[in-house]
DNA sequence: CTATATTTGCAAGCCATTTGCAATTGACCG
DNA sequence: CGGTCAATTGCAAATGGCTTGCAAATATAG
């Protein structure tokens, strides 16, 4: 008898253990857990909202920067910096060319990121471009529907 | 007898002086010398580089700080992250409708900051980032030519 | 199961920024 | 012009978030 949904935890389980493993750390019920908030979470989160999570079940606040940092180094997650003077990780999808990379909207009034799919200027825009550097990395902010409605 | 470049800084400083006092601050000799830094520069200003360069002249950084949170509260200055988790700072410019706001590129790699006049999205991405919010900012990142070109 | 290198928890350290406070200074007024 | 008073400054100490050192704990290869 097997229950369907623990099935699926322990498959994610197994799966980011894979990936942990093949990056060549070893797979600690740390690094698991910040794993598995990360790949939760369906926008940017930062270092506090991920200790503020997982201090309270035992673990160190340094432990969970430590891991960000070694998961950062060893590609399965990225570090961006979207303007608060925060690091927000992500995890990356090792399928993408970009590494998961993608444009991110901050609402500088309730501070909600959004995850754009793409993003692509005009041609005007893209020729100044081109003239001053190859763009990698796209941040727009503004107010969000949302908090501009109000 | 008048020469034409005294004159100049003259008018310049009294033109800082006007709109210090117009933004209900005092002029101080720390604050003239701040802005008179800021206007000076074609890119955003970081704290650092502005006390490095203001301290030796005998301000304190801790001055030369409130100093620039003074003047972005006066809506003199804006101040912006660049995603380097450092604080850079701009005159605005009082006869523009965004306040002198505009996009820059920053250089992953050198660090430059490049300002940018415009920039405009395609029609698709204009739809999207609608749907999304009012966008006031854009942050591009990516590798300078300089950079790329080694 | 053992050996060993990695990882963790804790506490101390670090560093950029911020704050408290007494001394100084700019601006307004007679 | 001084005088007055609030704004501003300089200094030093506090803050706060991240980082590091180190001994103990733990994952992994054999």
């Amino acid at each position: 008898m097997s229950d369907p949904e623990l099935d699926a935890v322990k498959d994610e389980v197994a799966a980011i253990r894979e990936l942990i493993r093949d990056a060549g750390l070893r797979c600690t019920s740390a690094r698991l857990a910040v794993m598995q908030r990360l790949r939760q979470a369906e926008s940017p989160v930062t270092h506090a909202e991920l200790a503020e999570e997982l201090v309270p079940l035992g673990f160190d606040k340094a432990t969970v920067f430590r891991n960000l940092s070694d998961l950062t180094d060893a590609d399965l997650v990225t570090r961006t910096e979207l303007g608060d003077h925060v690091w927000r990780f992500e995890v990356r999808d090792p399928n993408d060319p970009e590494g998961g990379k993608h444009p991110h909207f901050v609402c500088v009034d309730c501070g909600r990121v959004t995850c754009f799919s793409d993003v692509a200027f005009d041609k005007s825009t893209q020729r100044r471009a081109n003239r001053i550097g190859r763009v990698t990395e796209i941040l727009l902010k503004g107010h969000c529907r949302e908090c501009s409605s109000v």
